[in-house]
DNA sequence: ACAAAAGTGTTGCGTGTACACCCATGC
DNA sequence: GCATGGGTGTACACGCAACACTTTTGT
């Protein structure tokens, strides 16, 4: 049997804004685009839900395309279904965010396009409106991040807490007290210390800690202690 | 010109999580489906996106189709994707929740459709993934409504302070100090206490009080005062 | 008068922030 | 030994939960 016979057929298409972070800074990885129309202009790395997979499926099908990269967290951040936003055909684009570890990802990449990595505020010029989504992928970055520990995805499995602070700093443009922020951290139980030091930053050497994903898991899953919260502020 | 010839079409619907309150328990609007496949049973309200209108639009529309309201507060709360979620045709469907005023909506409530409250977690059966898109659209609500003061989209213009309380705990299934909780809101700034007193509920009476809507559309627009915040505990 | 719900005052505790200080190391 | 960045100790402020207490009114 055909329901729905005569409903509106639309194009669904993915894009990814793919996170990485250097030590320095944060940055997305925009491909040029391989086809038409606007070939050969910075983009997002995207493509169109296939029959037989999940939008989810789609983006992280894309993503191991470009990357190599399997087991990547993902997050959706947004749906572009403006009518006017490709001019030459309707297409809904759905969007997700992934949080990569710029250490593996370097000797996987895809030699089939043309990829680069750009800081996040710093970004050529992009076709359609992939400029609002790499907006709208920071907000909820932001969002998700300020409530669940995900920024620890973008480190190597070894990390120090110095790396970790200024990832922190660089995702929301602020200044910490470090002195702090490790005692935060410590105490939540969330990572492990290790033997080592690094050596490369500093005199003393700061040591390498890991991920206790027991807690990890909880707390990325775990809801909010729901109560209300008016004291919101600006930026 | 007709780029991306030959890629695969997939109908896209909008779904609609109506909440709304009725001072004793947290409610959806659901309604009895129109057209098959699985005409008759219950179903949340949706429908198809339009060549010409945006998902959120056609939510927008679906909205007013069955309630007749406009300018409802809407957000996206999630996408189901998966390609079996029905079996007769690939259809993917973005939800949206709303929150609308259940004073408003009883004088203009469209006799189209055979529509009825539930409370949220005692509805009937539901087709497709209809239960699951339930009960993401309430952790979003959760979740949103614990950074954002959106609650009171849920209230008559004039409501008393007893009142939000008892949402609040509705909507998160606690038990509030209602003095605190009085207190606390007060020192927001969000609401402005009128001369007027609701006595129906006690023999003091509690105060009306109305929306402060330039702090309310400040908060509602503003983030996160982002930084980390591990201390996540379970519901 | 008294019951019942609205609303205020007060206090202790825990968390975050600021900052003085100590530690380890390379030069 | 001294500069540099890593890390600890401590003290203060603030916000929140707890709860005794006051207020207002209907019966």
């Amino acid at each position: 049997m055909d329901f729905y016979k005569g409903e509106p057929s639309i194009l669904l298409a993915v894009d990814c804004i793919i996170f990485g972070f250097n030590g320095e800074s944060l940055e997305i990885l925009l491909i040029k685009r391989d086809l038409e129309p606007e070939r050969n202009k910075w983009s997002l790395m995207g493509g169109f839900v296939k029959p037989e997979e999940s939008p989810e499926g789609a983006a992280t099908r894309v993503l191991k395309k470009l990357t190599g990269l399997e087991n990547v967290y993902m997050d959706n951040c947004g749906i572009f279904g403006d009518p006017k936003r490709e001019s030459h055909r309707r297409v809904v684009s759905i969007t997700y965010f992934a949080l990569i570890d710029t250490q593996q990802y370097q000797h996987i990449i895809s030699d089939q396009y043309e990829a680069k990595w750009f800081p996040l505020d710093q970004h050529p010029d992009l076709i359609f409106d992939h400029k609002d989504m790499i907006a709208a992928a920071k907000r909820e970055l932001r969002t998700k991040a300020a409530l669940y520990p995900i920024l620890f995805e973008l480190l190597p499995d070894k990390f120090t807490i110095p790396q970790i602070a200024s990832l922190y700093e660089c995702v929301y443009n602020i200044q910490l007290d470090k002195r702090n922020f490790s005692r935060k951290l410590l105490a939540s139980d969330l990572i492990i210390k290790l033997k080592e030091k690094d050596k490369e930053n500093s005199k003393k050497g700061a040591f390498y800690y890991r991920l206790n994903t027991d807690i990890y898991k909880e707390k990325i899953m775990s809801f909010l202690r729901y109560l209300p919260s008016w004291s919101v502020e600006n930026e």
